[in-house]
DNA sequence: TTTAGCACTCCAAATATTTAAGTGCTAACA
DNA sequence: TGTTAGCACTTAAATATTTGGAGTGCTAAA
């Protein structure tokens, strides 16, 4: 169901309806509307306005004498209507939080583990919300490097470096036979063939050299080779999370175990992944309100989510979460300056 | 302040008011504890002790004609009463927590990271409460193998992997000049020399090399050595914390001012981190009640710690914690067992 | 030292009362 | 036809009032 068309006043009325929301969480009567925001029609024409937009589904009463609550779809108007011109703007507030930002990653730029703390942490702390960033998947990385570590007789411990400096490790079982010395030739064979190569590359062609030497040659060789293919894949599991306690004190959480639920499924991390690699697919901030959330739990909030880039390539995103009712100029505003400064960091 | 002699019909008010405050958080009166805890006195004898032990700092009465409420001293009291016998006892559905617990972590032998992401889990799931886990320190493992992976010019990675299977890495600035061969003979040199060494052995033995190729050879490897020193050295800083959610929806927490602020304590870690590596020097169950914390911001809360060991050498400890009136007994039982079955499972 | 008994205190829950914000509707107006 | 003024009506939230009961402290007697 696309928005149906509404004149300009009117729009007018509802994005003032949710501006006035999300400052304050009270139902907003039309006489308030009409002074704050003035408008030049007097508080019954406002009032008729109101009713129609509650027909339409963009507003709700929750008793009959009270004002009224935009709905999700009244959200997802009002971003809309700001979207474009919120994305130019650029307040000096948040000039400030970006460049210091800006300079923490600079010196962080060599170790992603706190290049991606720093961030969500800034990123929380700028804007008193959750703040997330999904660290790039293995497999849009190339290899840098590997090793292979003889662990406890038949444990093999894969350490991979990739292009960005991520240290990864897997524990794999092997044949007990093998020895250190055969999996740091193994290391070199695949060092000296592979640096540089993407994941995906890497295992594709592994996949080609065990089934030759399964046909022709040394099962042996398949085997291990088998196990390195193995070693070379790596779920996404690595989701930042910053400022829990920040959402805690706003009183759109004020029931305790609507805040627990949400606390344990963002604990969770899985459906989260889940999500924001979808989004990390895309290519631009990607907003998502209430309802709208695939997670049932988070539904009773909105996620801003941008990608961050190395040059044009898409490598993971930066979110933040926060209630339905939040300042979504400034989020998006800072969402969008935050992906920018840790895509002109990474792409250095 | 020592425990002042209390007689025996005292004592067992005391506990007694602990007990059922435990069990319900509202003030005791004395009625109730006379009929529920089989007191063959009236009520007006009871009060009369009751009063006698608010005099002692025992109990707080929060208005005149309420009942009583603990103090942290009368948990301190109630805990040194019961700790030696419950350690003793246990449960047939502890016993199933420990054996289902036991069971998994035999599969998670060798990932350590899921051995205690599993701990901790189960713990807070077992309490209700929330669960934590100080990992084994660097120094206190020895080196299983290293390797330095030339990153980016001027920087190395060190990979270590201590005989627990804990991967770790560290990124050092090294000259530009250094080749990843030299690195390589470097790692092989360590490897060779070191294997099994404690981490403080190795850094020392590093250091009277450094000193012997400075004064009388080559000042070159004296800076590698050094750098390799560097590498070799890892701050304590893996705490795992599981169940942050749990602890949320107990009465104790209805204010969620001081629920953010106790989120807030936990996720820095920090502090945390430093009161558990003094308990893990401890070799016993180590209670922290309320005031009794170091840690400002939690002295609402109650922590129960337990050191895990490998043969009778302490790694870490595992802790619980929640609010002052949980229930110790279970809480001990649980810790106590938990650490056991850890310890079990490492010392295999 | 313990107990019975009683006056007293104070909270908490239930109930009533007031207040204020905001609506919907009608009739008049431009 | 759209807008406005005016007013009756609704409802929640704030405030005040009442009531019940749990629990105490004290006293005097056992």
């Amino acid at each position: 169901m696309k928005n149906i068309m509404l004149d300009e006043r009117t729009k007018r009325v509802l994005c003032a309806v949710v501006e006035s929301y999300i400052e304050k969480p009270e139902p907003v009567g039309s006489r308030y509307i009409m002074k704050k925001y003035g408008f030049n029609v007097c508080s019954a024409t406002i009032r008729n306005i109101m009713s129609d937009l509650e027909d339409e589904g963009f507003l709700f009463q929750p008793h009959t004498s009270a004002g009224r609550v935009p709905t999700d779809r009244a959200y997802r108007f009002y971003v809309d209507c700001i979207f474009q011109e919120t994305l130019k703007l650029q307040s000096a507030e948040i000039k400030r939080f970006v460049e210091s930002l800006t300079k923490k990653l600079r010196k962080l730029r060599n170790n992603m583990n706190s290049l991606f703390l720093e961030t969500t942490q800034s990123l929380s702390q700028a804007t008193k919300y959750l703040g997330l960033a999904l660290l790039p998947e293995t497999d849009k990385t190339t290899l840098h490097r590997v090793d292979f570590i003889k662990f406890r007789d038949d444990l093999v411990i894969a350490v991979v470096v990739n292009d960005k400096g991520i240290v990864k490790n897997k524990i794999i079982k092997a044949y007990p036979e093998i020895t250190q010395q055969e999996l740091s030739n193994l290391a070199d064979f695949v060092n000296s063939n592979y640096q540089g190569k993407a994941f995906d590359e890497i295992r594709e062609d592994l996949f080609l050299r065990i089934k030759r030497e399964k046909i022709f040659w040394d099962k042996l060789i398949a085997k291990i080779l088998k196990m390195c293919q193995q070693a070379l894949y790596f779920s996404r599991e690595d989701l930042y999370i910053s400022g829990l306690y920040n959402i805690m004190h706003l009183p759109d959480f004020s029931d305790i175990e609507k805040l627990r639920e949400i606390a344990k499924t963002i604990q969770d991390r899985h459906l989260l992944i889940k999500l924001f690699e979808n989004i990390s697919e895309n290519d631009d901030i990607k907003i998502i309100i209430g309802d709208e959330n695939p997670i049932e739990e988070l539904r009773s909030l909105s996620i801003i989510a941008s990608p961050y880039k190395e040059r044009d390539k898409s490598l993971g995103v930066i979110a933040l979460v926060g209630p339905k009712r939040m300042d979504y100029q400034r989020a998006i505003m800072l969402v969008n300056a935050f992906a920018k400064s840790l895509t002109d960091t990474l792409s250095e």
